[in-house]
DNA sequence: AAGAATCTCAACCGCGCTGTA
DNA sequence: CTACAGCGCGGTTGAGATTCT
């Protein structure tokens, strides 16, 4: 059975819209309200296709759209849903007042991911489990753009800007929710009281920026439904990332990546403008460039540093530091019991099988991963 | 200065879900 | 139950802007 098209494209303009368009359908939409896309540019004597309509009234001519640059306090909410939700823009964009999700969605693609992904990663060779090697995503820059103010800027809408500066990491060195599900489904899904609070939080900003009751009913019931999914008992986060999945899954953030986040972070300031550079750096002295890596480790330069090393960076990293640079309630965790955790870190890469399925999340362990993981996780 | 390389994001496309006749 | 319309969603594309060589 073939599907019916969604309108006869015969004729039909496509493209950019114009602001003549963009007009037309603003008020016609003022007058007649949404819906009825189908039937709508026939009626407002537009030569769009229907969904072309609802597209350009969704993600841009809608009154509650919040213009301008995504805040870090967005980008956290978005790295958090996405670890969560995965690829379900709209259920995050219901989240995030007058995002739209295509915005999400671009916004991830072009901001996010890569800034998450282009970490340097880790590969154990076979044989030389205790000298992992660095596997870096090759940094692409040459060109291109710097911001987005500075693309929409000439554009005919006018947006807010003063985009604060991109410290979602900085912020969520210790609570950033860990890797991209494959877009799992909620009835199935466990989401952990963490998100739900979240979630809540977010809906509550919602209510009280926009009152709209029905967005917030909806995402409420998502919420009851994540409730009490996790209630029957599996509605743990870290139940939607099984290491194999953090490590196997297409997209998945390695736990090396989350580890090398934090150590990236450990300087005490983040600034996108500098990501690249840095990657650059990192992967320009990563695996190959580092000479001390391997042997560092060995032989141990200073026992702080040699975890840090083993994760391929290229300098010594002190994990004193870390605390001493992470002004985080939580990086008193660092302090407590410092050689367990740096012993519990160093089973990451000791044991060095990241495939093994015994090294699952959320079984029990001769060697205790679930300790490292609730401690990085926390 | 010009062309290449790269990035961003608006818009398109197709599929799946839901409601209805 | 089936067919279809309408809608929403996620993935992809490509024009235009920006930066680099």
């Amino acid at each position: 059975m073939g599907r019916a098209p969604c309108c006869e494209k015969v004729g039909l303009k496509k493209g950019r819209w114009t602001a003549e368009e963009d007009e037309i359908l603003g008020k016609y939409i003022q007058v007649n309200g949404e819906g009825s896309w189908r039937s709508l540019p026939k009626n407002a004597g537009l030569l769009r296709c229907g969904k072309s309509c609802r597209l350009r009234w969704i993600n841009y001519l809608r009154a509650d759209l919040k213009r301008g640059n995504i805040s870090a306090e967005e980008e956290t909410t978005i790295v958090k849903l996405h670890a969560s939700f995965g690829n379900r823009w709209s259920l995050i964009a219901s989240h995030l007042p007058g995002r739209t999700d295509n915005e999400i969605k671009n916004y991830w693609n072009s901001h996010l991911s890569r800034k998450i992904y282009s970490f340097p990663r880790m590969e154990t060779q076979p044989g030389t489990m205790d000298t992992p090697k660095v596997v870096s995503i090759p940094p692409k820059r040459k060109g291109g753009r710097t911001s987005r103010w500075a693309m929409k800027k000439n554009k005919t809408h006018t947006q807010n800007s003063n985009r604060p500066k991109h410290t979602f990491i900085e912020q969520n060195i210790i609570d950033i929710a860990v890797p991209t599900p494959p877009t799992p489904s909620l009835e199935s899904e466990g989401v952990s009281n963490a998100v739900t609070d979240l979630t809540a939080a977010a809906d509550a900003d919602v209510a009280e920026e926009h009152g709209e009751a029905r967005r917030e009913a909806e995402v409420n019931e998502k919420c009851e439904k994540e409730k009490s999914v996790e209630e029957s008992g599996d509605g743990d986060i870290l139940g939607l990332c099984e290491f194999e999945d953090i490590n196997e899954g297409s997209g998945a953030l390695c736990i090396s990546d989350m580890l090398e986040s934090c150590l990236a972070e450990t300087s005490g300031v983040w600034d996108i403008s500098e990501e690249r550079e840095r990657n650059d750096v990192v992967v320009a002295g990563g695996a190959d460039a580092c000479p001390n890596k391997t042997s560092s480790c060995e032989s141990s330069v200073n026992g702080d540093s040699c975890s840090s090393m083993a994760l391929g960076l290229d300098k010594h990293w002190d994990w004193e530091s870390v605390v001493e640079f992470n002004n985080i309630a939580e990086s008193q965790l660092f302090c407590d019991d410092w050689e367990h955790k740096e012993k519990l870190l160093t089973w990451l890469w000791e044991d060095g099988d990241w495939e093994s399925d015994t090294m699952k999340l959320g079984e029990t362990d001769p060697h205790t991963p679930n300790d490292v993981i609730d401690w990085f996780l926390s």
